[in-house]
DNA sequence: CTGTTAGCGCCTTCAG
DNA sequence: CTGAAGGCGCTAACAG
């Protein structure tokens, strides 16, 4: 494989000349330089990016740990990164935890072996650990999606506590008072804060925590149904469901159905997080609906500017707005 | 940040007593390696994979170039080539060429700049000018979904024709004979396989050129809705539909709809390509659904082999087969 | 406008 | 079991 020095040496110049060529760096007299571009083509010269990194310290390389690619929440989220990656030349490297530690953090160690310029990051868990070790190694870092309270670091994530209470506001609204929420795992900063936009409203419907009704799970479909399970089988039912993602939704929703009842008629049933409407024939679900591609694009933007030296120094706290999208599965007026 | 030789120094041993013990090579005392591991502690040292990659000619990083990740079968072969990449200890970079050439060359460019050890391409064009190039830089390359005709290259794909055919097949048994294809892009492999089932079909049932009714368009939903609405249009109304993917299907449903007909009772319709299961409440579309996951996962092993040198020489073809799931939208006997 | 020197951090080769 | 020398391919700094 032909080197800056083959280069070099069949278009009769210096190496660092054919290196100004290939960067369009420095003064280069055109004759030189199509001397240089001829030659690169001859030998179908192909530059060692690997050595250029290594020299200059940058990889124009990003990379994106999330929980599940599949989710479609995320797979737009990763599209966005990668759009607003590639138009500033940088390339993304792609990682599923599947919300488990050990993988998140086999996966960073190997990402920063690999001195990717910046880390977008879904974290596992929500504690300080996670990313001490990312920080101590001066690797701009963005979490994404989620916060951990207590640490100064850049975050881009979406207005849970708010787009939680907004959902259950609305069913309040319309009658219901025993709401039930399925929420994702403790400790991970989306469900928690859901939950505490559920208990805002109950709150000031003047429900105390008596009428809490809360079952954690993991984000994930199976997880939904047995939660969902779970609530049927307890004590007295409830009118209503606030399912904390789009997976836990469905999985409520089907095991609402293979009990033989109807949402919304016997159920009421909103949730986080929209399902791609391109996919979807007649959207039924009554959701929070989070910007995903936003929240990926000035995530992008804030870790680049990072990267360029150009962000300002204080860390930065994007919250974006969820949209309330009333459908079907709410249902009408309760009682 | 530390490097080697500076581990060394604080361990009192040299930088390639170092390099032995991260990567568990050769002969080492105990009693060095314990040094050497508090000394890589003390100083939060994290070996650079660049400088080794530069040496050793390897970059354990695989590149997924694909047309969108955003349609859900992309979203499957995605979350697959990641999983056997990290499960052998290789990382994926993610591109998305929208099926623009441009953008393509592009990342292949860049991609083999950075020396990926192999690409698992959906090729924009089926020519052989497009992996002319890879193939020139000796870098392994494994063409998904798709196929290029007179080149040898390993490719993993599905049994289109065969796919299309057995789609095709089934609107005749119902009676139809006046059946449309939505195809995408001619010159596109998959598109032309299943415009080959799709006369194959109609062929054997006695049913000649005349009776062919062929659009050609893009895989994505507005050119469904398009190709929908020139063929309700356009002469006699077929009875059926076939649409050549995912997309294409939601298009043509949506045009049918809004042209006041019912699928399937005034048009039956049926696509390639299953939706995701999970995200929809009532699975409604007649499908041939391919192996996404599967694909993605051979295609994964195939290249590794490759880099690995282990592969057969000669190049490999892996033709998976297509499933058909019979729903609703194809409707009952026809007539 | 072009070239020389040196080094990014690692590992292979060959000695000890 | 450990070490010294050299080079992977590129570019910054400094000359000219």
């Amino acid at each position: 494989m032909a080197t800056v020095r083959d280069v070099a040496k069949l278009a009769g110049v210096s190496p660092i000349t054919v290196s100004r060529v290939i960067n369009n760096a420095g003064y280069i007299s055109q004759e030189t330089r199509g001397r240089v571009e001829e030659a690169i083509r001859q030998l179908g010269y192909v530059p060692n990016t690997l050595a250029r990194s290594l020299r200059l310290r940058q990889t124009n390389t990003l990379a994106l740990v999330l929980t599940d690619i599949t989710n479609p929440f995320w797979t737009t989220v990763a599209r966005s990164v990668e759009d607003a990656a590639s138009d500033a030349g940088f390339n993304v490297i792609l990682c599923n935890t599947d919300e488990s530690e050990i993988e998140q953090e086999k996966y960073l160690n190997v990402l920063l072996q690999k001195r990717v310029d910046g880390v977008l990051l879904v974290p596992v868990r929500c504690t300080r650990e996670t990313v001490q070790f990312i920080q101590s190694q001066n690797v701009p870092l963005v979490v994404i999606d989620r916060h951990i309270p207590g640490v100064e670091i850049d975050s881009v994530r979406c207005d849970s506590e708010g787009g939680g209470y907004a959902l259950v506001h609305l069913m309040l609204g319309q009658g219901h008072r025993r709401i039930a929420m399925l929420s994702g795992p403790q400790g991970v900063s989306s469900a928690d804060d859901r939950v505490a936009g559920y208990r805002r409203a109950l709150a000031e419907a003047g429900l105390d925590h008596q009428n809490e009704l809360i079952f954690y799970g993991e984000f994930n479909q199976q997880s939904g149904y047995e939660m969902m399970q779970k609530t049927l089988d307890a004590g007295p039912r409830p009118t209503a469901i606030f399912a904390a993602n789009n997976f836990i939704t469905m999985g409520a929703f089907k095991a609402v159905r293979d009990a033989g009842l109807k949402v919304p008629e016997d159920m009421a049933l909103v949730g986080f997080d929209d399902l791609p409407v391109d996919l979807i024939i007649d959207p039924f679900f009554t959701v929070a609906s989070q910007p995903a591609y936003e929240m990926g694009k000035q995530a992008t933007e804030l870790i680049l500017a990072r990267v360029a030296g150009q962000a300002p120094a204080e860390c930065q706290e994007i919250i974006l707005p969820t949209e309330i999208i009333v459908r079907r599965s709410s249902g009408e007026k309760y009682r």
